[in-house]
DNA sequence: ATCCTCAGCTAATGCGCATTAGCGCGTGAG
DNA sequence: CTCACGCGCTAATGCGCATTAGCTGAGGAT
């Protein structure tokens, strides 16, 4: 019995009720190599006899302290992920860290207390926890930059989820290949018939948005950008320009579009094939069943714990792109009747 | 600069450079009544230009082990929430745990790292973590006993989000109050002319069904359970009994319920009012707008990190019903005729 | 001149653990 | 009969912080 009951088991209660020393019992319980060959199997199997008996559980903070470590990965996310409109489209990332993070035997911390200062949240705000987790999934569109810088050039191992430019620095992620993935959807649409595809979206910004353009502008002879916003605007432009199909990098613009198309009496994808460019930011009804692409959300969240845990243990950081699925859907078809570009 | 770059600033480095002892430095950074009082604004001034212009921040396992707290509130959840089909159930919790964890600043931590032993997850498995936050959340329909009576016994903070019974000892809880809303429900049944108010559920296993039986057998003189199971089955047993009204207990169940009436030729609400007893635990495809009550979700998580952070502060603990919200739907209304217990 | 504040600090300690150095003992080699 | 060496452990140390006890010197009281 400990003296207070009150008080909660350490290493030494465990040692005086084993009739050993603290060190020994801090042998057994990491089964260090000393342990397995030098404790005999008498002496070990009182301690945990001991440590069973009275439910003994390291202090994980002492262990962190004293060893550096603590399997504790950090997740920070630049979006709101579970209030709010974005949360579905990040819950997916989330299933898959979590399921890695289960796997390895880790537990995950969010950093919910991040400050909102200037409209945006900061990993490096006053007082941050950073040091609390082992490492650090980054989730978001757009990271702040600053950010990324520091936690490069300190050195804090960490795993963005989406490609990154360098910040001082190569930024080690596990991004989409969106490059890849529009190039597809561009050479289908070619290979229907289509003459003249279109980009509706702004094509800058985040690199999500660049690498879609870059693989659009690289498998297309003449890019025709579109700005979204107005659908009608957007569909005046796109028809003016002769466009029989057209990408869209969000998916709620590709719904405006297709609605403005119907309403004015065109045929989806009749008149106006209309693809999307990855699963929707924000919720959005329809019951179009769009052609696209789908990210690999959860398989990159997975990948990016992976990658974390490695790069902790001592790793390389890495940069890898996973492939995004083709959707087949139903918006994506040869073109009924050729035009010129001013109908 | 420190001297190894690599290594992380202390409190030590942070004396050496503003020329105070480390102790000066915590009781700046903690602003205690003795620095508040004692050190000058001049030395303060200085230590806390040093620990912006270093970016210094104190490591939080230490700072758990020197004082006890960590500012992280543990989240464990017994069914899986990110991953499966009971997530869009769970997620509204999560948000407001999330809301009132920020609000509060602290991080949360989710104990993903339990693994599922013979079926289920423990948050006393070996090895837990428990220590590492300060106070724990507990989520789910059914919370394992043994836990819970060891929690209790330890005397380790924690809250549950739903009601629970005692187990050796009250435990702490923000729950629904299905019981109110039940009862209420059936009233509003009764007013309606109904007066075969039938029960669709198991009516025993976890407290939320309890409760709600509880409320159920309470406004209604002569109960009719009614177990789910096979729709048709069900319905059958509903009409043999006379009943005009029916309350479900899992939203499901009404929706198979729904379908297995009108596949008949009875309508809905006219033949049978279909009542749900809550949102949806499972995601069920329906466009029926079903009459029951909204489980106060949110809010639940919110007021559940409160009451949490009340009790880690040397608070007592609290068990807290809050009222569900009426859903006045469109199955719910006044019999078109009545019917003895046998058509 | 001496004692006593009291402001303005600092030295020392311990949180619970992992780790390093090393102690006492027995044994076989020289 | 020494000496080295391996076995089975333990004492001691430090991780980075918060906290407690106390130190020093200046100014006022006696």
């Amino acid at each position: 019995m400990p003296p207070d009951p009150s008080r909660r088991l350490t290493q030494r209660d465990i040692a005086r009720l084993a009739g050993v020393s603290q060190t020994t019992v801090s042998l057994v319980l990491n089964n260090r190599a000393d342990a397995e060959s030098r404790i005999p199997a008498e002496t070990r199997d009182r301690v945990l006899r001991v440590i069973t008996e009275t439910g003994y559980v390291a202090d994980p903070a002492a262990r962190r302290l004293a060893a550096g470590r603590n399997r504790i990965l950090g997740v920070f996310t630049y979006e709101p992920v579970f209030p709010s409109a974005t949360g579905d489209f990040y819950h997916p990332f989330l299933v898959g860290i979590e399921e890695s993070a289960e796997h390895r035997g880790c537990d995950l911390l969010l950093f919910t207390s991040a400050p909102v200062v200037d409209g945006r949240k900061r990993v490096y705000h006053q007082d941050h926890r950073l040091r609390l987790a082992d490492g650090c999934v980054l989730l978001g569109r757009e990271l702040d930059r600053e950010d990324l810088t520091r936690l490069v050039s300190e050195g804090y191992p960490f795993v963005s989820v989406g490609r990154r430019d360098d910040a001082g620095g190569p930024v080690p992620y596990v991004g989409a290949d969106y490059r890849a993935a529009v190039r597809e959807l561009v050479d289908r649409a070619r290979a229907l018939g289509h003459e003249r595809v279109a980009y509706l979206g702004q094509g800058t910004g985040p690199e999500s948005y660049v690498d879609r353009h870059r693989g659009y502008a690289e498998a297309v002879p003449a890019p025709v950008l579109v700005a979204p916003g107005d659908p009608a605007a957007a569909l005046d432009r796109l028809l003016a320009a002769g466009a029989t199909a057209v990408l869209s990098e969000e998916y709620a613009d590709a719904v405006a579009l297709a609605g403005q198309a119907r309403g004015r009496g065109l045929s989806v994808p009749g008149d106006l094939s209309i693809v999307t460019l990855g699963d929707p930011t924000r919720p959005v009804p329809t019951d179009i069943d769009f052609t696209g692409f789908l990210i690999p959300r959860r398989e990159m969240g997975r990948q990016a714990v992976e990658d974390l845990t490695e790069l902790i243990e001592g790793g390389t950081p890495l940069q890898r792109l996973l492939p995004c699925e083709y959707a087949r859907g139903a918006t994506l078809a040869a073109p009924t009747h050729t035009r010129g570009p001013r109908a």
